[in-house]
RNA sequence: GGACCUUUAGCUCAGUUGGUUAGAGCGUUUCCUUGACAUGGAAAAGGUCACUGGUUCGAGUCCAGUAAGGUCCA
C-alpha cells in the first residue's frame, strides 16, 4: 500500500478520481426495478453562464443529495443540462456582431441563428465543465439543452396542445416592453426599483374658460402629447362643474381633450386630476377603454419619441424628451412647479433599463392546473424547505395573471403558428384564430407551406424550462420515454433552487407537471418533485448580493485551485444555514481545506500506527474487535460514532446540510482526533490492546469516510482506497452505507454491547486533563514535561484515575501523578474537580497568586450557590416544577456546596 | 400599503418540545516545532441573547408591541 504523504494535495487526486468515476460510469442512472429511484433535475444554467458562487452552493447541495442517495443504495440520477436563455444569448451574439459593425437584421433570421448555434458550439456550456471541476456527479450522457430537437418538440407540442385546449390566445394588451432588447417581458422579468425623480405639476387651459386651468401631477411630461383626456373622480366636488369640458393639451400637436370622470382616479393624489395616456400606462389604458378613448402612442419601440409627439420632441430618446418637454412647458407657462419625488419604476431584468408599458399584440397563456398546483403544496404532496416559502408560492397563485409567452426575439422556440398570407394580423379576432382557413397551429406546419407565413415571435425561455422535469425524460415520445426511464424516475425527488425563481420556474414546473406528466394518475404521481430545497443567496462581507457588475464574487475555479474542490465544498456548505442568506467568508473555505488535511493526517496516523489488517468490509473490521478488552475510551468513541451517525441521518432527512457537517466535524476533530487518537498512543504501546485499538480506528475512519463522502467526494475516495476499505476496482459509493441503527445492529451481531455510560466517565477524565493542563499553564509552564501532580481522592475515585494513569500522564506532560494529601506547608497550585482535588507543587513563595486565584473561584461559586438557593427557596418553584428538575437543582446545590467547602479548605491550608 | 425574514462573543452563525453556569468556527492573547497533522496542539480572555411589556415557578426560546436591517408582493 502506498504510504500516505504528510499533507493532502488535492489536485492530482481530484483529476484521477473524476476520470475514474466517469470511465466506470458510476454517475449513470439506469432503470433498476430492484432499487429505489432518486432523481434530481439540475436547474439548467444559462448556456452563456459561467460558474458563480451561487452555482457552487446550489450544485454542491445537489451533489451531496445524489451521492448520499447512491450510498444509501438508491438508483441515483442527476440529470444535467443548459437553458437557451433567449434574451441573454441573443444579446451576447449581437454584441459580437456589433464589433464587426453588423446587425442581426443584416444577416437575416436564418444566418443569425446559424451564428448563435455556432457560438453555443464553441463557447456555450462552459459551466458544465466547471461543474465537473467541482465534482458534480451528473449523468453527463444525458445532458440536455432546451433547444435540442427532441426538447423543442416537447415545447412546441405543449403550445399546440394548450392552444387547442383554449389556454392560449393572442391579444393586444399592455405589456412590459424592454426598449433595449426590443421585446415584451413577463411581469416576473420586471424588477421594481425605487427611483428618485421629479414630479411635475402641469396646467391645462380650459377651452371655454380662457385663463382658467386644471392642474395634474406627472413624472412623465414627455408623454403629454399622448394624453387623450383628463380624469377626475366622479365624487370630487372640486371638479363637478368642469366635467365634460375640453382642455388644451399643452404639448404636441394642438388638441382639445375632454375632462372625464372615472372611479379609478385617486382623489388624494396631487390635485385629484389625472392625465390619461392610454398607450403608456396600464391604468390609463383601462380608463381609456372604459371611455372609448383610443390610445395615442407617441413612442417608438426603442423608446424614442415619434412624430405623434410633435416636431419639437420627435426623434428624441424618452429621457432627453422629458427634459425638452419640461423646457417647452416652462416656455409656455404650463409648468406650475416641480418637486423631488421617489417612486417605484420597473426595470428590465436583462437590460437594466426602465421598461415601457406598451400596447402590442402578444401571445398569452391562461395557466392550467392553478387550483391543483395550490393543493399540491398546501396538502403536502410537495414539501418546501424552509416551509415558509409555500406562503409566497400560494400568494402568487392566488393573484395569478395571464402569462405573456411571446418574445420579439429570434433565438428561441419559434411559435408554431402560421397565418394565411395577406391576412391583417392587427385585425385578427378570437374567432379568426380558431379558423383553420386563416390560422394554422401545429407542430409540422401547414401541409402546403405556400401561402402561409409563420409567426415571427419565439416563446419565453421559461415556457420551455417549465417542462424540464419530464421533457428531459423523453416526453412526449413514448419510445424516448421508455429509454430515458420516464416512468421510473418521474416524479423526481428533490429540486434544489433559489427562492428568486419560485414564480419563474418552480410554480410553473408544478403546473406543467400536473397537466402533462402521468395523465390520469393521482396527484402524487403527477407532481414534478416531492421536495423543494431553497438555498440562500450568497452575499459578500457587506451583505451585498454577489454580482458580476460589482465584481465582488470570487471565481470558484480560483478557490478550487487554492483550497481544492473538497475544501470549497466543505467550506461553502458549512456557512450555508438552512433558509438564510449567506455571507461569504473565504476563511471558511480555508477551514474546509484544513479539515481535509486533518482527515488526511488522521488516516496517516492510522497507517503509521501498525500493520493494516483486513478492512475489506464492515463485518471484517467488526470481527477484529475484542470487546472484552474495551476500556471506557473504546466504548465512548463508538458510542459517539453512533450518536453522530444518527445525527447526520436526521440532518439529511431535514435537509440540514451544514448541521450534518458540523456533527461530523465535531465528532471527528474533537472526539476522535483530540481524544481517541491521543489515548491510542498509550494503548498502541500495549501488545494486548494494540490490535483492538487499530480495529476501532479502522471502524471509525471507515464510517467517517462514508459520512463525509457526499460532502467531500475526492479525498474520501482516495483514503477509502489507501486504507483498503474496498477493492481496487470498486468505489466508496458502492460500499453500502449503514445508518446508525444498521451500524449498531452490525455491532451487536459481532458481540459488541456498548456501555453508554462510558462517555460520562471519559468526560470526567477529559475535564481532569484540562484542569491539570490549566494548572501548569496558569504558571507559564504549559510545555513542561516533568510536572508532578498529587491527587486527593477517595478510594473509589482514585481507582478511576489509576485505571487511566498512563494516558493522564502522557496527555498532561506529567512525570508523576500520585495519590496523597495536600501538605499544609508546601506551596501548591490546586483545583477542585467534582470528584477529586488536583494539586501541583509550586516553587516556594508562590502562594499569593494561588490564593488570589482560589479567591476568584470562591467568588464565582458563591454566586452560583446564591442563584441555586434562591431558586430552591422559591415556594412556587418547589411546588410547581417537575420532580426531575427539582431533583436536579437540589443535586446541583449539593455539588456546589461541596465544591465550595473544598475550595475553602484549600484556601485556608495555604496559610 | 401588505407579507415574510433577521437582530445571540470582535466577525460569521448554531441554540431541536421553555429547565443547571448560552455554544461552534474564525479572529484575539499566552505558551508549544513532542514521531499523524504548525493546514497543528495546549491554555485563556470575550455575551445586560436589539429594546419594552406580558404569560410562566422558570424565557435566548412562547405572546404583544417598538426599533434597526433585509427580501418579496402591490
Amino acid at each position: 500500500m502506498a504510504e500516505i504523504s504528510k499533507s493532502y494535495e488535492p489536485h492530482e487526486v481530484e483529476k484521477k478520481w473524476y476520470a475514474a468515476w466517469q470511465t466506470a460510469g458510476v454517475f449513470a442512472g439506469r432503470v433498476n426495478p430492484g432499487k429505489r429511484p432518486y432523481c434530481i433535475m439540475i436547474p439548467p444554467p444559462n448556456v452563456t453562464g459561467v460558474l458563480t458562487m451561487g452555482h457552487v452552493l446550489n450544485n454542491t447541495l445537489q451533489d451531496i443529495l445524489i451521492r448520499r442517495a447512491r450510498l444509501e443504495g438508491c438508483e441515483a440520477l442527476w440529470l444535467p443540462g443548459t437553458d437557451h436563455a433567449g434574451i441573454a444569448t441573443q444579446t451576447v451574439v449581437e454584441r459580437e456582431l456589433r464589433k464587426q459593425k453588423q446587425h442581426r437584421r443584416d444577416l437575416g433570421r436564418e444566418k443569425f441563428l446559424g451564428k448563435v448555434w455556432q457560438w453555443r458550439e464553441e463557447k456555450g456550456g462552459i459551466i458544465l465543465q466547471q461543474l465537473q471541476a467541482l465534482g458534480a456527479s451528473c449523468d453527463w450522457s444525458r445532458t440536455q439543452f432546451t433547444m435540442d430537437p427532441a426538447y423543442s418538440r416537447a415545447v412546441l407540442s405543449v403550445f399546440v396542445d394548450l392552444f387547442a385546449k383554449g389556454h392560449i390566445y393572442r391579444g393586444k394588451r399592455m405589456v412590459n416592453w424592454c426598449p433595449v432588447s426590443l421585446t415584451a417581458l413577463s411581469d416576473e422579468e420586471v424588477i421594481m426599483k425605487p427611483a428618485k425623480g421629479l414630479l411635475y405639476e402641469v396646467r391645462y387651459e380650459i377651452v371655454d374658460r380662457p385663463g382658467e386651468f386644471i392642474t395634474v401631477k406627472t413624472t412623465r411630461p414627455e408623454t403629454i402629447p399622448g394624453d387623450v383626456a383628463i380624469a377626475v373622480h366622479p365624487d370630487d366636488p372640486r371638479y363637478t362643474a368642469l366635467r365634460g369640458k375640453l382642455v388644451r393639451r399643452p404639448l404636441g400637436p394642438p388638441a382639445e381633450i375632454p375632462i372625464i370622470a372615472d372611479v379609478a382616479v385617486d382623489k388624494e393624489f396631487g390635485s385629484g386630476a389625472l392625465k390619461i395616456t392610454p398607450a403608456h400606462d396600464k391604468v390609463d389604458f383601462e380608463i381609456g377603454t372604459r371611455h372609448q378613448l383610443p390610445p395615442l402612442d407617441v413612442l417608438n419601440a426603442d423608446g424614442t419619441l415619434n412624430e405623434l409627439a410633435g416636431p419639437e420632441l420627435a426623434g428624441l430618446d424618452r429621457f432627453a424628451g422629458r427634459k425638452r418637454a419640461v423646457e417647452l412647458l416652462k416656455e409656455r407657462g404650463a409648468l406650475v412647479k416641480e418637486e423631488p419625488y421617489e417612486n417605484n419604476i420597473g426595470y428590465s431584468e436583462r437590460a437594466d433599463v426602465p421598461v415601457e408599458p406598451r400596447l402590442t399584440w402578444q401571445w398569452w397563456l391562461r395557466y392550467p392546473r392553478v387550483e391543483e398546483a395550490k393543493t399540491a403544496v398546501r396538502d403536502g404532496h410537495i414539501h418546501f424547505h424552509p416551509e415558509r416559502w409555500s406562503k409566497v408560492y400560494l400568494h402568487w397563485l392566488e393573484n395569478i395573471q395571464d402569462w405573456c409567452i411571446s418574445r420579439q426575439l429570434w433565438w428561441g422556440h419559434r411559435i408554431p403558428v402560421w397565418y394565411r398570407a395577406g391576412l391583417d394580423k392587427e385585425k385578427l379576432t378570437e374567432a379568426d384564430l380558431r379558423d383553420p382557413a386563416k390560422v394554422h397551429v401545429s407542430l409540422a406546419g401547414p401541409a402546403d407551406p405556400t401561402g402561409w407565413v409563420q409567426e415571427e415571435d419565439v416563446l419565453d425561455t421559461w415556457a420551455s424550462s417549465w417542462l424540464w422535469p419530464f421533457a428531459t425524460l423523453g416526453w412526449p415520445d413514448k419510445d424516448a420515454m421508455a429509454k430515458a426511464g420516464h416512468d421510473y424516475f418521474y416524479p423526481t425527488s428533490t429540486l434544489v433552487t433559489g427562492p428568486d425563481i419560485i414564480f419563474f420556474w418552480v410554480a410553473r414546473m408544478i403546473m406543467a407537471g400536473l397537466e402533462y406528466a402521468h395523465p390520469g394518475q393521482p396527484l402524487d404521481r403527477r407532481v414534478p418533485f416531492k421536495d423543494v430545497y431553497f438555498t440562500g443567496i450568497i452575499r459578500d462581507q457587506q451583505g451585498r448580493k454577489m454580482s458580476k457588475s460589482l465584481g465582488n464574487s470570487p471565481d470558484p475555479l480560483d478557490l478550487i485551485a487554492k483550497y481544492g474542490a473538497d475544501g470549497l465544498r466543505f467550506g461553502i456548505v458549512s456557512i450555508a444555514p438552512q433558509g438564510q442568506d449567506i455571507r461569504f467568508q473565504e476563511d471558511r473555505i480555508e477551514g474546509g481545506k484544513n479539515f481535509c488535511n486533518k482527515l488526511w493526517n488522521a488516516c496517516r496516523f492510522r497507517q503509521l500506527s501498525g500493520e493494516m489488517a483486513d478492512n475489506s468490509s464492515l463485518s471484517q473490521i467488526l470481527a477484529r474487535l475484542t470487546p472484552a478488552r474495551f476500556d471506557a475510551d473504546d466504548h465512548a468513541i463508538l458510542d459517539r460514532l453512533l450518536v453522530s451517525t444518527r445525527e447526520v441521518d436526521r440532518c439529511f432527512k431535514e435537509f440540514e446540510f451544514s448541521a450534518a457537517l458540523q456533527a461530523i466535524y465535531g465528532f471527528f476533530w474533537n472526539d476522535f482526533c483530540d481524544w481517541y487518537v491521543e489515548v491510542s498512543k498509550a494503548k498502541l504501546q500495549s501488545p494486548e490492546l494494540k490490535d483492538n485499538c487499530l480495529a476501532i480506528q479502522d471502524l471509525v475512519l471507515r464510517q467517517t469516510l462514508l459520512l463525509l463522502h457526499p460532502f467531500t467526494p475526492f479525498i474520501t475516495e482516495e483514503l477509502w482506497h489507501l486504507l483498503g476499505y474496498g477493492a481496487a476496482d470498486a468505489f466508496i459509493s458502492q460500499a453500502g452505507y449503514e445508518d446508525a441503527s444498521g451500524l449498531a445492529n452490525a455491532g451487536v451481531l459481532h458481540g459488541l454491547q456498548l456501555n453508554h455510560d462510558a462517555a460520562a466517565e471519559v468526560e470526567r477524565i477529559k475535564q481532569t486533563v484540562s484542569l491539570l493542563r490549566a494548572l501548569k499553564a496558569d504558571h507559564g509552564e504549559g510545555s513542561k514535561k516533568d510536572s508532578e501532580f498529587v491527587v486527593e481522592a477517595a478510594d473509589r475515585q482514585w481507582a478511576v484515575l489509576e485505571a487511566n494513569l498512563a494516558k493522564l500522564k502522557r496527555m498532561t506532560g506529567a512525570a508523576t501523578i500520585t495519590r496523597g494529601a495536600m501538605s499544609p506547608h508546601a506551596p501548591v497550585s490546586v483545583t477542585a474537580h467534582g470528584s477529586w482535588n488536583l494539586i501541583r507543587q509550586l516553587q516556594a513563595g508562590d502562594t499569593a497568586a494561588e490564593k488570589a486565584r482560589l479567591a476568584r473561584e470562591l467568588e464565582a461559586i458563591a454566586k452560583h450557590i446564591a442563584g441555586t438557593e434562591a431558586r430552591l427557596g422559591n415556594e412556587a418553584f418547589v411546588s410547581k416544577a417537575p420532580p426531575a428538575v427539582l431533583a436536579g437543582a437540589r443535586k446541583q446545590l449539593a455539588d456546589q456546596q461541596a465544591k465550595r467547602a473544598e475550595l475553602e479548605r484549600l484556601f485556608k491550608s495555604l496559610g
